[in-house]
RNA sequence: UGGGGCGUGGCCAAGCGGUUAAGGCAACGGGUUUUGAUCCCGUCAUCGGAGGUUCGAUCCCUCCCGCCCCAGCCA
C-alpha cells in the first residue's frame, strides 16, 4: 500500500479539522523523552509519528527533554538520546529543547497560582497525603493547609526553593477537587522539594516541578499545537487542561493519545530494560538482543526498516500487541533490497579439489545483489581448496534430491557464482568425524548452465581457503522465552532465554569482508543478514540481524 | 468498587447507516529462481454478547461481558 491509499489516523483528522477550523495555522509536536535510560522501538513509534507529523503538514517538531526530576536523570542518556533520533533519520531546529529551559518561568506560574488562590503549600507528609487522598471510590479530605493565606504560602514556597525546608516536609498543590472522580484532580502536587543538583541547572534549585505542572506548560511554551502522549495519559488530560485554562499562557495547546507499541517477547519498560543492563543480564544498552535503538543499531538493524514498520504501525486508541514477526518482516524487507551480498562459513569444512588444473588461482566474478545490477560485483578467489558448511554435507546418499539440496557424495551442487562441484571421498579423523571432502569440479560451469547428464542438487556458499579470513559470529535469539514477558512484574527476569546469544568461532569469511565495518549490512548468503560488530577488534566479528527466512521442513 | 479508555480473522488493523467487511504480518497451497532467500499467483472473517431504532447496523441507542489505565512528593 502506498502512503496516497494509507487511511489517515485520528490524529491527523483532528489536525486536518483544526487547519480546516483555523483553530491552528501550523502543525508544531514535540518528542518529549526523560533522559532516564535509551530510547527503545516503542518510542520509535512516537518518533516516527511526531515527526513524521510534522513533516507531512510541513510544521515543526521539538526534540525535548523532559527533564524534570534529576534523581533519574543523567546528561549521558542525554547524549545517547540526541545520536539514536538523528541516526533514525530525523533532526529539529537548533538546540533540543529542556524543560529547565523553563524553570524560572513555571515558578513564576507557581506563583501566580497561589495569587490567585488556586495553589497552596501544604505540609503533609507522603504517607499523610496518601491518606488524605482517599481511594478510588472514596472521596479525599481537604489537606488541613489547604485554606492558609496566599502570603503565607508564598513565602513557604520560597522557603522551599532556596533550600531552608527538608525534603519531604511540604510540597506546592493544586488546589482543585479533593471529591473528583479523577484521582488526578484531588489536589495534586506541583513542586517537590529535592535538594540535588540538576544535571543542566546545577544546584540552583532545590525544587523541581511535577510532570504535570510541567508538560502542558512546556507545551504551550513551545507553541506545540497537538501534544501527543500515550493512553496511559488520558486521565492526565483534564489537570493539563486545567493549567490551561488557570494560567496565562502564550498558547494552547491539546493533548491527544494514542496507544503505545508494545511488541511480543519483547520488553520495553525503561525501568525493566535499566534492570538489565545494571544487572548484568546484557552487555549494556546498546547489546544486540536489546530493544535500544542503539542495541538495533548495533545488532545490523536499518534505521529505514524501523520507519517503515512504525509507518505500518496504527496510530489509535486501542493497545494490541504488536507480533514481532511483524518488525522481522520489516528488517527483512530493507535489508533484503539494500545489503550486499557476500558468504561466509560458519561451520568450516575443507573441501580439497581433485582436478583443479589452474596453476594459478581462478579469479570468480560474484555479483553483490541478485537483482540489483546497480551494487556492481566483486571478484572472489577460487581455488584448490575452499570451505562449505558442515551441514551442506551428507555421506548419506540415500538422501533423496528434493529433501537434501546440498552436498552429498557421488552427487553435485552448485557453488553459488562458481562451478560445480561432485563430491567423491572424505576424510575422517581417528574419531571418525569428516575432516575433509575430496571433490572434483565440473570444468566451464562458471555462470553457465550445467552440461548434458549433470544436474546439480542445489545452490551451497563457499568461502576459498587460501583467501578467507578467519572471523566469529554472533547468532542471537529472542531475550525472552514468553510471549509476554512483562506479566507478572516481578519476575519478568525467570523468562530470560539462556541460549539468547551463541557464539560461533573459527568462521571464514570471504576476503571482501575484512574491510566491513559496523553499520555496513551485508547478507551471508543462505545465512542471513550480519553487520560488523563495533567491539571487535583483532579479528572481525559479526552480528547476525536476522536470519533468512527458513521456509522448507525437514 | 468511582472515573477514563478499548473490544473487527492467529497478530496489527481499515471501516464514520446501504461495501463482494480494505491492507499488512503469520499460516497454508502453487509457479519462477545459480540464495530451500527474493519475486509472483492463490486460499484464509460477518464484526465481544443480548436486545432495540431503522426499509437497511460493524457503524446509532440500551444493558451485559471482557481487557487496559488512574489512589508516586515517577514520567
Amino acid at each position: 500500500m502506498t502512503d496516497i491509499d494509507k487511511p489517515i489516523n485520528f490524529i491527523q483528522q483532528i489536525i486536518n479539522a483544526d487547519l480546516e477550523s483555523g483553530r491552528v495555522t501550523d502543525v508544531v509536536t514535540r518528542f518529549p523523552p526523560e533522559p532516564n535510560g535509551y530510547l527503545h522501538i516503542g518510542h520509535a513509534k512516537s518518533i516516527c509519528l511526531n515527526f513524521g507529523l510534522a513533516s507531512q503538514y510541513n510544521g515543526q517538531c521539538n526534540l525535548r527533554f523532559d527533564d524534570t526530576n534529576p534523581e533519574k536523570e543523567d546528561q549521558a542518556f542525554v547524549d545517547a538520546i540526541i545520536k539514536d533520533v538523528r541516526w533514525l533519520g530525523y533532526d529539529w531546529q537548533g538546540e533540543p529543547c529542556y524543560a529547565s529551559n523553563y524553570f524560572d518561568q513555571l515558578y513564576l506560574w507557581a506563583v501566580t497560582l497561589i495569587k490567585e488562590n488556586r495553589a497552596y503549600v501544604c505540609e503533609l507528609d507522603a504517607q499523610q497525603m496518601r491518606e488524605f487522598r482517599g481511594t478510588l471510590t472514596e472521596a479525599g479530605v481537604n489537606s488541613p493547609f489547604r485554606d492558609r493565606p496566599a502570603e503565607e504560602s508564598l513565602a513557604l514556597l520560597e522557603k522551599m526553593r532556596i533550600g531552608l525546608a527538608d525534603e519531604g516536609s511540604m510540597t506546592l498543590r493544586a488546589k482543585i477537587d479533593m471529591a473528583s472522580a479523577n484521582i488526578n484532580l484531588r489536589d495534586p502536587v506541583l513542586y517537590r522539594i529535592k535538594k540535588m543538583a540538576h544535571q543542566r541547572t546545577g544546584d540552583k534549585w532545590n525544587i523541581y516541578p511535577s510532570y504535570d505542572f510541567a508538560h502542558g506548560q512546556e507545551d504551550a511554551i513551545e507553541g506545540v499545537t497537538h501534544s501527543i502522549c500515550t493512553l496511559e495519559f488520558a486521565a492526565n488530560r483534564p489537570l493539563y487542561e486545567w493549567f490551561t485554562a488557570n494560567l496565562p499562557l502564550p498558547s494552547i495547546p491539546r493533548q491527544y493519545e494514542f496507544g503505545r507499541l508494545k511488541l511480543n517477547y519483547t520488553i520495553t519498560s525503561k525501568r525493566k530494560l535499566k534492570q538489565l543492563v545494571d544487572e548484568k543480564h546484557v552487555s549494556g544498552w546498546d547489546d544486540p538482543r536489546m530493544p535500544t535503538i542503539s542495541g538495533l543499531r548495533r545488532r545490523g538493524v536499518s534505521a529505514r526498516s524501523i520507519r517503515n514498520f512504525c509507518d505500518s504501525l496504527a496510530v489509535a486508541k486501542t493497545d494490541g500487541i504488536v507480533d514481532v514477526a511483524q518488525f522481522e518482516h520489516f528488517v527483512r524487507d530493507d535489508l533484503n533490497i539494500s545489503a550486499k551480498r557476500a558468504m561466509c562459513v560458519l561451520k568450516p569444512l575443507l573441501v580439497t579439489l581433485t582436478n583443479f588444473s589452474g596453476q594459478e588461482q581462478v579469479k570468480i566474478e560474484a555479483k553483490n545483489h541478485p537483482n540489483r545490477d546497480d551494487m556492481g560485483s566483486r571478484v572472489i578467489n577460487f581455488s584448490e581448496q575452499f570451505y562449505i558448511d558442515q551441514a551442506d554435507f551428507s555421506e548419506d546418499t540415500s538422501l533423496s534430491r528434493k529433501k537434501f539440496k546440498r552436498l552429498v557424495i557421488g552427487d553435485y551442487v552448485r557453488l553459488r557464482s562458481a562451478f560445480i562441484v561432485r563430491a567423491d571421498d572424505v576424510v575422517k579423523n581417528a574419531a571418525g568425524d569428516i575432516v575433509e571432502v575430496i571433490a572434483s569440479l565440473v570444468p566451464n560451469t562458471v555462470g553457465q548452465d550445467a552440461p548434458e547428464g549433470i544436474k546439480a542438487r542445489g545452490v551451497i556458499h563457499w568461502v576459498d581457503a587460501v583467501s578467507a579470513v578467519d572471523c566469529a559470529v554472533n547468532i542471537y535469539d529472542r531475550l525472552f522465552n514468553q510471549a509476554d514477558p512483562d506479566q507478572g512484574d516481578q519476575h519478568f527476569l525467570e523468562h530470560l532465554n539462556p541460549d539468547s546469544l551463541k557464539v560461533v568461532t573459527g568462521c571464514k569469511a570471504e576476503a571482501i569482508l575484512e574491510g566491513s565495518i559496523a553499520g555496513d549490512h551485508y547478507q551471508f548468503e543462505r545465512e542471513g543478514y550480519f553487520t560488523r560488530d563495533t567491539s571487535d577488534a583483532a579479528s572481525p566479528v559479526f552480528n547476525c540481524t536476522i536470519g533468512l527466512r527458513d521456509n522448507w521442513k525437514a
